[in-house]
DNA sequence: AGAACCGTGCAACAAATGTTTCATGGCCGT
DNA sequence: ACGGCCATGAAACATTTGTTGCACGGTTCT
């Protein structure tokens, strides 16, 4: 067996563990379970949890068939490595063409979009909506297609806190409301990546202003993430597809109103109620057929 | 200095980091941006790769409560942990009281969404981009909170087809563009449960003139859906909260923009190049640290 | 302008890392 | 039973790690 085709490291190990010397293949079988560990700690920390000793660690690398337990442990850090950032052009290519290749796209689409949707941080969600409920004024900011997703924050908060919401520039310029923003205000900010410097301008003067920032973006790692109070994470390009996704930032906007309104109580529950007896005096809404 | 729970290392960082020395905020930007690598490789590794000096982690790490970068990069790789069953025992547990209850309302409306997204019919919203691809124009409309999705639908289509997409309202009274719908046409209608009478109208306009007629609703039911020409549903209620969920929603309309997009071919992709030159050219976005 | 301060890169430090060597002990084959 | 082989643990190795002291350059305050 000259040259097998690189699998993933485990499984080499896996393969190889049967042949091996018996302390060998306890410590593989410790690597195997417990790999995480094996990429982040030193060979020394893993010996005295597993019992053995450190240079069983560089014999098993040899024994599969690597230079050395660096060697090993760099393969292992690859392979776990997060979202990996190919399947660009992978995925793109390999989609037939025909009639069905368009519900295939769309059912792709669909189906990794509700994959990430359980992916989003529940508790981080709440917390943030804590801060929305004790701010006395709250700030709303998106650009370019994270406007959408402002307008509907905007709107779902204003059902039960009309005059304590607004969107950033909606009553002019942005920068006049940018000097506006007070400590004890919230200010939420949304984007993902390619960031807009308009948004980056918001967090920042936000911060400044020691307003609370909430950000909702796809990475931590986002300019209108640093100092904010609370991030809330989505995944914009798990989806394949020509745009990156909002379905995510969506659904963390639906639950932060949702959790917003739920804290605000009986309070929040009668600004609702009169909002809607105001819509059906106004007879926006088709009647009911009864 | 505002009091906030020790949450995740990423976050202190992030909070820590528009307080800190320019080069620290570059090293903690890098951090944040590659905290797989950060939690695997050498400090001395990460700061070739950074651009930076080593020491500068050692400082970072200080500079944000830690007592050097060996124990952020600990906590770091406890906060990656895989199946984080009991990072640390404290904190987790200490909320028995107030937020579980939030915390269980938005996993719940999160799942029920995702599982309402794979309910979509993905044949029918092929079908609904032919039609909107042989379209001469296309109009949009949605209100109240579904205008939220109109506009992103808007936003996406306009990308590559600029001067054939537009809301309908968005350049005077409703009623003006009632008159300018065409056989060739296609009118897209977003609503759900209450209908609004506005998007019903809209609906009846479209028949009458003889445009295609997309209605995006909950329900085959639903006013606007009759005599629609593609009817594309999404489930609004299907999940708990004070208001129904717009994520099918949005789901529907971003996928509808994509395939609407594949179809278009070259001359699509072309347009949407243009497009993205034209905002780089602007500095609208971010520029990519090199 | 002077002085104090701070941020920053460089280089040397001690500690910890992965590796290798060596001695020991058990195992099998002739 | 003897000799060769191999697995195994402990200790010594060179290297790399994270850290810290120091000097330089810029800014700010008096």
């Amino acid at each position: 067996m000259a040259v097998s085709a690189k699998s993933s490291p485990l499984s080499e190990l896996r393969i190889a563990l049967p042949s091996l010397p018996l302390r060998l293949q306890e410590v593989g079988r410790f690597v195997a379970a417990n790999d995480y560990d094996a990429t982040t700690r030193s060979m020394r920390d893993l010996a005295a949890e597993a019992g053995a000793d450190p240079a069983a660690f560089t014999r098993l690398a040899k024994a599969i068939g690597y230079s050395g337990w660096d060697e090993l442990r760099a393969a292992l850090t690859e392979a776990r490595r997060p979202s990996q950032t190919s399947p660009f052009s992978g995925r793109a290519k390999n989609r037939r063409h025909g009639p069905n290749a368009d519900v295939a796209l769309i059912t792709d689409k669909l189906e990794a979009e509700a994959a990430g949707l359980p992916r989003i941080s529940a508790q981080t969600i709440a917390e943030a909506a804590r801060a929305l409920h004790e701010a006395k004024r709250i700030w709303i900011t998106g650009y370019r297609s994270c406007r959408s997703v402002a307008e509907l924050l905007n709107y779902e908060l204003r059902l039960f806190r009309p005059e304590q919401v607004q969107i950033v520039g909606s009553s002019g310029p942005d920068d006049l409301d940018l000097g506006a923003f007070r400590p004890g205000e919230a200010v939420i900010v949304i984007g993902f990546m390619p960031y807009t410097n308009a948004s980056v301008r918001v967090a920042q003067a936000a911060y400044r202003a020691g307003a609370t920032l909430i950000a909702i973006a796809d990475s931590v790692a986002a300019p209108m993430a640093e100092g904010a109070d609370h991030v809330l994470l989505f995944e914009a390009a798990s989806s394949p597809g020509f745009f990156p996704s909002l379905t995510g930032a969506l659904a963390i906007a639906q639950s932060l109103a949702a959790v917003t309104f739920s804290l605000g109580g009986a309070a929040a529950k009668k600004r609702l109620q009169d909002t809607e007896a105001r819509l059906a005096a106004a007879s926006t809404y088709v009647s009911e057929k009864g």
